[in-house]
DNA sequence: GCTTGACTTAGAGTTCACTCTAATTAATAT
DNA sequence: ATATTAATTAGAGTGAACTCTAAGTCAAGC
């Protein structure tokens, strides 16, 4: 168990933004006899993935209709799950090859300014 | 020349935007005699540049800096703007590698959700 | 006993990059 | 002559994801 602090140095998300993602609903964390928040190891690796999916552009929207759809119903919901994973995976991709060529763009232009 | 409908279907930013680009004097374009914007061929190439630097996670204020030392006294800033283009390269290549990292991440989660 | 520091809340403010609105002018099409 | 279409401007509004503020509670250390 591990309060909000020492949350926010393991995952690399401010308490701020924790708390934040509490309010919009993305998460839910039990609080102990002083109110204090009370993280489990579960809600540590749920926090991870939630920043690989941000950091990969997923809305947070989405992000709180996934995690609804594993908390819910995870067998049930796990299609659903599932179409939305690898609809951003394509998502992902398809930046990363857009990213690789501006990439290229941008060190054709580092040659140019080198050469003179 | 192109007048601003044309450049924005070429380069793919909307009139909107390419409005505020002069708006923020990210760029300069004359007008012609009815006060309408004409743009070169260097102009599109500039705006094409730009949209690399911006899809890549560049500010708008550094593109701005970037472009008024390339407009000033280009042999006099070639250095600085070699090393904002240098830096701004290891920051995508760091980029780049982040979003692998997490694209192996949401693969897993995918596999696993597969397999059930 | 009092200060320090960690926690709590609701709600306001910030930043970035647009995006849109309203009012106007001017050329073209019917 | 009138309607449509394309352009102009200043300035207001938007959406996403935080980020901060103010006011408060509570336990521990000096």
């Amino acid at each position: 168990m591990f309060n909000i602090t020492e949350v926010s140095n393991k995952v690399g998300l401010s308490k701020h933004t924790l708390r934040y993602y509490e309010k919009i609903e993305l998460l839910v964390i039990p609080k102990d006899a002083k109110g204090h928040r009370t993280y489990k190891d579960t809600d540590l690796s749920a926090l991870i993935f939630i920043k690989c999916l941000t950091k990969t552009g997923m809305p947070l929207d989405q992000i709180k209709e996934l995690s609804k759809l594993a908390l819910k119903n995870p067998e049930k919901n796990t299609e659903r799950i599932l179409s939305i994973l690898e609809l951003h995976r394509t998502k992902i991709l398809s930046d990363l090859s857009e990213s690789k060529q501006s990439l290229k763009m941008i060190e054709s232009k580092i040659e140019l300014a080198n050469s003179l």
